[in-house]
DNA sequence: CCCAAAGAGGACTAATCCAGTGCTCTTTCC
DNA sequence: GGAAAGAGCACTGGATTAGTCCTCTTTGGG
């Protein structure tokens, strides 16, 4: 089954969270309580985020998170790279790989399979944190060109 | 990191060769040898490819595999679900899922979600064993659509 | 001034999953 | 009838992941 981690689901809840309190601090044992996950599980999270510039922190009594940035300037790529790091479908799917594979001798499908990396990337880019939590349709993601070249 | 799994590109790979052969029987210990994989998993995969119904097989002496539908007609998501199973990036993601999560409660990211995924199922669905085949760019993904609503 | 509440930063463990292996059975051809 | 090839399993070792735990620092209040 192709799927995101457990962690990063909990992530984009999180996250979903803050975009609804302003910018109050909100402080990890409240939330996992109210989204019944283990506490520590949540405090992880919430450091990882912050590490990575979408939550900040207040230390001390009545410290907590909030968010940093605004909800439509996070997208989902910005969140499951923070947990899951990138999206990488194939191995030699990453953009800057210039060395090839094991199999790049008999492989031929290496630069279609970068495209489509890269096509699922641009996507998750394009989903904010704001469209996540409003219930809106993602737009589709358009068939293959066969004539054109939009990829290196 | 998200990622197939490496089966799924191995997969992907001996399928390929399979566009290249016409209708000839291909062996597994050939195919073995020519990838430089284990015999085991050639055998393996090429087994599941077959049950699912993409490629044939010819049991016996000068036995072998060969595709069963055109290289047009298996999608990227067609080779996927056999090996990977189905794309369900998130637990409450998956289509036919009714009975509601551990987390629906508190979750207001349910359908955008699952629309998220379906985007990327269509996507990959759409994306064929030619076109993998034919180093052509995909398609582009469209951002979300705020106002229409194109999924269930 | 000291204590309690909260985050920071790690290391660690248990359970799960996955890649790869092995074995026996059946089919087919010569 | 024997060898080559696929079918069908069940299994294992290693890697990954989910979740835990402990200690340190920061902050505010009494
Ligand atoms: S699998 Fe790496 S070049 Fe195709
Ligand atoms: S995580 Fe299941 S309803 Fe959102």
């Amino acid at each position: 089954m192709i799927r995101f981690s457990k962690m990063a689901d909990y992530g984009v809840l999180l996250l979903g969270h803050f975009t609804q309190n302003g910018n109050a601090l909100v402080n990890t044992a409240g939330l996992a309580e109210q989204y019944h996950m283990p506490r520590t599980v949540v405090a992880n999270l919430l450091k990882e985020f912050c590490k990575a510039g979408l939550l900040e922190s207040r230390r001390g009594l009545h410290g907590g998170y909030r968010l940093l940035r605004a909800p439509d300037d996070i997208s989902l790529l910005d969140m499951l790279s923070v947990i899951d790091g990138p999206v990488q479908l194939t191995d030699c799917a990453a953009e800057d790989i210039i060395h090839q594979c094991d199999y790049s001798d008999v492989c031929h499908s290496r630069s279609p399979m970068r495209a489509v990396n890269q096509r699922i990337v641009d996507f998750l880019g394009q989903m904010t944190l704001s469209e996540l939590m409003n219930d809106v349709a993602p737009a589709t993601i358009a068939p293959l060109d066969t004539s054109t070249s939009t990829t290196s």
